[in-house]
DNA sequence: CCTATTAATTGATATATATCAACGGGAAAT
DNA sequence: ATTTCCCGTTGATATATATCAATTAATAGG
């Protein structure tokens, strides 16, 4: 069976990556050239973490979430890769390996572009390479920031920063189907799944959110922003 | 008083970072037109989180810390600004501010460069851009490892992290002078001082460090390596 | 050199959070 | 339809870690 692209060209596609509008016509046709689709199954890992950095990552459609493969056995759920946005570790540019596993939540239809076509790009084209950057330092700020709301806040502040994450950044919508486990909400947050569950209990208790099993609601954002910000 | 600057020129410079051997002498020149040296006396901060980046920071001589100010007033110790390295946070690319506060430990002989020209010259020169794409690219996947090892090893883990850090990073050599308080490697391992206090005395008692005060001397590196790789 | 502060240390206690065990429900497989 | 298995949930308990209070050691300013 043939491979068939759903999407014709980059030129044309609407949920390209930003940064390829500073592309030349000749640019972005040889990243055409030099990309495949695939599409995954929920469940199914896109990119595994410590394999070659072969390829930059882009999703046309559905959900995955990136996270690394930890001590023990523990995962830790970086973040929800979405449509539109570059996803490459940055071991590309250090070890040459993915820094985190890639797995598909909903079915997936990915785009993988060749990663030498890719920074070979980055060398010669400057406005590129700038765009590279401010993607990778946004994401650095971000680890960075997350790293110290992981270390000072307590629990109710850590399950409130993804609620509101799952808000403003997926979903950008208060309300929200839940598409990650318990257990996977505590691989976000650092918390035991029991935890988890009692803390979204108190918070449903307390008017913050309404939650059922699969679907949350934030009723009161305000003070949600305020368990969140407190700590 | 005019203000002397005890290196001549980035040329001739031999603590300047690897990356600006991708320079053309002119590049270099402009670089070395648009830089300026200050001294720190220890205590002092040399660049605030929050304030504009104007210019990229280089260390010339001694030691710095740079830390997150974080929330009610706790600090978080990102990392020891060491010579040869360039220090500007993920923040430069992103929002124009500096993501963290940088002060100085010992004295410190600091060069600045202006950060729009540093700007400039990544926008042309594609190597350049290259080498700065694998430094904040390092920096970001140190954050990741970190934030991991942070949420996933218990205290043990972690100040052992820190021992070797200094060991094998800052001054490269098994026993060094301690320039951190036991509060600042609480800043740095999330432990409260107490704790770390506790912590030191364990790993004396058990023959894997030698410590006082200010000293530390790492006696039994395998073990050591094996607290921190267990957590 | 002496005094005022700050840092290090110690023991006791409080708190946050993880773990364990048990149970019920729903989804998927047979 | 029935079984299996995983997920969510709950309560009880264990553990890691922070906080508090008090004392001693070290350091800097006068």
């Amino acid at each position: 069976m043939p491979v068939v692209n759903l999407i014709s060209s980059c030129e044309t596609c609407t949920r390209r990556w930003n940064n390829f509008q500073h592309l030349t016509k000749e640019e972005l046709n040889l990243v055409n050239e030099n990309r495949y689709e695939a599409t995954f199954k929920p469940g199914e890992i896109i990119l595994k973490q410590g394999s070659p950095t072969s390829n930059a990552l882009f999703i046309a459609t559905g959900m995955a979430k990136t996270y690394i493969e930890g001590l023990n056995g523990k995962n830790f759920i970086i973040s929800i890769a979405l449509p539109g946005r570059l996803i490459l570790g940055p071991g590309a540019y250090v070890d040459s390996r993915h820094t985190y596993t890639v797995a598909a939540i909903t079915t997936v239809q990915a785009c993988f572009i060749n990663f030498e076509i890719f920074r070979q790009i980055v060398r010669v084209n400057g406005a590129f390479a700038e765009g590279l950057l401010e993607d990778i330092s946004a994401k650095s700020l971000g680890s960075l920031t997350r790293m110290v709301n992981l270390s000072q806040k307590k629990m109710h502040g850590r399950l409130a920063d993804a609620l509101l994450y799952f808000s403003d950044v997926v979903f950008k919508n208060d309300e929200y189907e839940m598409i990650l486990s318990r257990q996977e909400l505590g691989e976000m947050t650092n918390m035991a799944k029991e935890c988890v569950v009692r803390i979204l209990k108190e918070l449903e208790d307390s008017g913050v959110i309404y939650s059922d099993s699969s679907k949350i609601k934030i009723i009161d954002r305000g003070k949600l922003v305020q368990i969140s910000v407190k700590g």
